[in-house]
DNA sequence: CTGCATTTTTAGTCGTACCAAAAGTCAGGA
DNA sequence: TCCTGACTTTTGGTACGACTAAAAATGCAG
């Protein structure tokens, strides 16, 4: 894969460098990078490629740019891979089918998680989750908190493997799905039935009935997928 | 969101303006960008500006601009977000536990897929499981050709769902898990062993087991992780 | 109509200059 | 002494102009 050296690009050369200095800590995390002069001087190069070189480091997530600001080193996290494909998966959305699809994965994610908690939900996994779908049924008469206590109560199925990718999912999700779910009308009703839907989830899961579990997400989602149709019709 | 306009970034607003004339195809797709010239003149900017935003729109994926070519819009599929990512993935890669929390994903999201196979899968999908099996089996004495095989034969479970999302995700795994597959001593042996897996999978869908398809993919999956261990130790 | 040489266009890079916003400095007052 | 606000320096954002080499377009000859 080790291209024509001195062909067509001064600045990936830059972006290659820095990317490994980041990874390795030689520039930690949070602190801001050289001065564009600096580097320029550094790398002998000028300034328009030490421009260039920044502006995809930043749009790569591994420094942080704003707008007048020195940029700041961002060690990659798997929140930054889910920001650093935003752009892209925005313009999918807005493709005929494109939300489907994406809810659809997340039904399948989900599941799988369900399924996998009944399965081996430790007591504090059980505990997280009771408490979480506490903080829901306080929260039905604010449509508000309810959306949040309704989030935070599906990301403790992700928190449960204990892979710190799944938070990162689930982040995306919200994130990714938000458009839709946060200009649905928000009714108490509505927040009763998805109040039982989680209700209905958990326990399953409390009594290790892994299908059960399974069937009660899916059909919770797949409710919800029915409320987000009625208000946006297909997407 | 909106901010204040006249601010900070000039090229941000080229960028946005490109990008919806991708989205609503006013570029088509594999068309060339105007020359940097002419977008110059047309937003009443300068050309380092028209760079910064055309080098932004490469790294979100809307355009391919390959060293000396006129850049070509790409419009932006799943496949492109996959790629948006990859440079950040392949640092987290690096960190300790990397692999293992992306191959835990992989497992998991595989054993959905086997499940809703064994209970959805139609008559050609299971004639595509088929093919790609004795594919895999007729290639257990050349390893390349069965790491081929292997592949395709794991792919059609991502086909199975007819959920465009799917096959991208397999592209991803396939290709950020390829450094670590592809080095791995290949044996006949090995091969059987793992053709012996995908049977074993392949029967349960058949069988229209959920259960015993999930359980002899993870059983498989779980091994082929050992392998890797086996190979690199912890990662 | 086809293949090749020539011209024109265009991306890549450099250097300089200027502005405005941060960041840093320092003197004066509480 | 310590805080505060004005002043100076640094630094990122943008513009303009120039030059090179590669790519694309053109035109010519066969």
């Amino acid at each position: 894969m080790a291209q024509q050296d001195e062909h067509g690009r001064a600045a990936d050369h830059v972006v290659l460098s820095i990317a490994e200095r980041i990874r390795t800590g030689v520039l930690p995390d949070g602190q801001p990078l050289p001065p564009e002069r600096d580097l320029m001087e550094e790398y002998g190069i000028s300034r328009t490629v030490v421009r260039e070189a920044v502006r995809t480091l930043s749009s790569r997530g591994l420094i942080e740019a704003l707008p007048r600001h020195r940029p700041v080193v961002r060690k990659p996290g798997f929140d930054a891979a889910i920001d650093a494909v935003g752009s892209i998966v925005s313009h999918l959305l807005l493709e005929p089918g494109g939300v489907k699809n994406l809810f659809d994965t997340r039904i399948m994610v989900e599941a799988g998680l369900a399924r996998q908690a009944a399965q081996q939900a430790t007591k504090d996994d059980i505990a997280a989750l009771k408490s979480a779908l506490d903080a829901n049924a306080a929260a039905i008469p604010d449509s508000e908190e309810f959306y949040r206590t309704d989030n935070a109560f599906h990301g403790v199925l992700y928190q449960i493997p204990q892979n710190p990718v799944l938070p990162a999912i689930h982040r995306a999700y919200t994130t990714w799905l938000a458009p839709q779910w946060s200009q649905m009308p928000r009714l108490p009703e509505r927040n009763q039935m998805n109040y039982d839907a989680h209700k209905a989830i958990f326990d399953a899961i409390l009594m290790r009935d892994p299908d059960a579990a399974e069937a009660s997400l899916r059909d919770h989602l797949t409710k919800a997928w029915a409320q987000v149709r009625a208000t946006f019709g297909d997407v």
